[in-house]
DNA sequence: CGACGCTTGTGACCCGGGTCACATCGCCGT
DNA sequence: ACGGCGATGTGACCCGGGTCACAAGCGTCG
């Protein structure tokens, strides 16, 4: 029963491009550098961002260090809708993975464009449904599913926010560090090594100077049921 | 640092009665007796409904058998909002914990009203937000905290959606089996029973007929928070 | 009232996977 | 070319918590 049970974390928040040119149209720009910090879950939340450029990581650190990324987001993505809709502090944390460059706008600017325009609502009912969908099969996955299985997933994931077909291979194009798909993962990065090199061995991935390469997708869902 | 990490999972989903009204106004009586099946995850979602009365709860079933429930809804709550907002299959399963009552109205009804109340999207929007703030909760909590962290939050939860509050002390006026709460905890329920029964020494908590209390929610957040 | 069938209580055991401790390996910078 | 440092590879160990196996409770239904 090889059903789809999967489902991308990292789905890039969309919103239709002309929408967003309006809501974003003369928005603060804000740029970072890699591994700078956007917020901090706790923090108050004055307003919401458009990914522009670069590479942003939503993640919810633990007292004692340990991190857990939710979901990475590219160019085209909203990040900090929570606070502007429900004026509530911010969730999770956003750092930027790579340089990056955004545009702010306020909750006022927010919701005064959305009084205009309430088609933007639709838009984050659908944007925020398949979210919500993402969000519930992680809790699945990490309830059924064991480490093999949650790192094939994160895998799958990531591929789906940044691969590239090419001829049934698909190319992550970014450098991700073992310890950034443990964290996706939720696991321990010592296993994100074994398991991936088992996986190379056993040709289902392979690495290009620092770049992971799935070749055999079918066998990598396989791994990801159970 | 007492943060209050716990945010409730089982929150109802609720949109303003007079909406509701609106909307469900000539919808489909449906009944369902305890334990009675209402979807699966998977099945085709032709539809929504509105909780009338009684008590149902969203689960997701692993192949091996083990479920873990995401969430437990009463009256007031909308289910099945996913299917009809983008179309796509149910992502979880819902079953009536109890005998209960519930409004459907299709998909088509659905659109049709909410062209002619693009309002409903705002509300949704609100709705869904809050969902997502405590899925996501649940992801992290599922990550860093351990078992008896686990189930205190479960029970924190549980009572946030059932809880009366009575002089200090919150009945959570359900009779709920410790695999329910084994369940919401995503735990195995051997240990909810040593937990809990080690609580009640601890006078953290206590039951009357079937039914648990929490006696000293302090501890109990403490509890939650490691 | 007795029996059957759930829900609970508890101990013993086991194993997945986290933690620790290093050895390597690149990759840069000078 | 060398030294340093972060990212990897790998083994050994350990422990939280799941699993198993029963023993009690406790309705409730004939």
């Amino acid at each position: 029963m090889a059903k789809p049970v999967h489902a991308p974390v990292s789905l890039f928040s969309q919103i239709p491009a002309d929408l967003a040119k309006n809501l974003f149209g003369n928005a603060k720009p804000v740029r970072l550098t890699a591994d700078q910090v956007l917020f901090l879950a706790g923090d108050p939340g004055d307003g919401c961002y458009r990914v522009e450029q670069g590479l942003l990581k939503v993640s919810m650190i633990s007292p004692s260090g340990g991190e857990r990324i939710l979901a990475i987001l590219g160019p085209g993505a909203v990040v900090g809708e929570f606070s502007v809709i429900d004026g509530k502090p911010r969730s999770a944390s956003v750092t930027a993975v790579r340089d990056s460059a955004l545009s702010f706008i306020s909750q006022a600017a927010f919701n005064a464009f959305a009084a205009a325009h309430p088609e933007v609502y639709r838009h984050f009912v659908t944007l925020l449904t398949s979210r919500l969908r993402d969000t519930n099969a992680v809790v699945a996955a990490g309830s059924f599913l064991t480490l093999k299985g949650r790192i094939a997933r994160a895998l799958l994931d990531l591929a789906e926010a940044f691969g590239q077909e090419t001829g049934g291979h698909i190319q992550i194009r970014h450098k991700l560090s073992q310890s950034d798909v443990a964290a996706v993962a939720g696991v321990a990065r010592e296993n994100v090594s074994r398991i991936l090199n088992e996986w190379m061995r056993d040709k289902l991935i392979s690495r290009m100077s620092g770049h992971y390469c799935i070749d055999d997708r079918e066998k990598l869902e396989e791994e990801a049921e159970l």
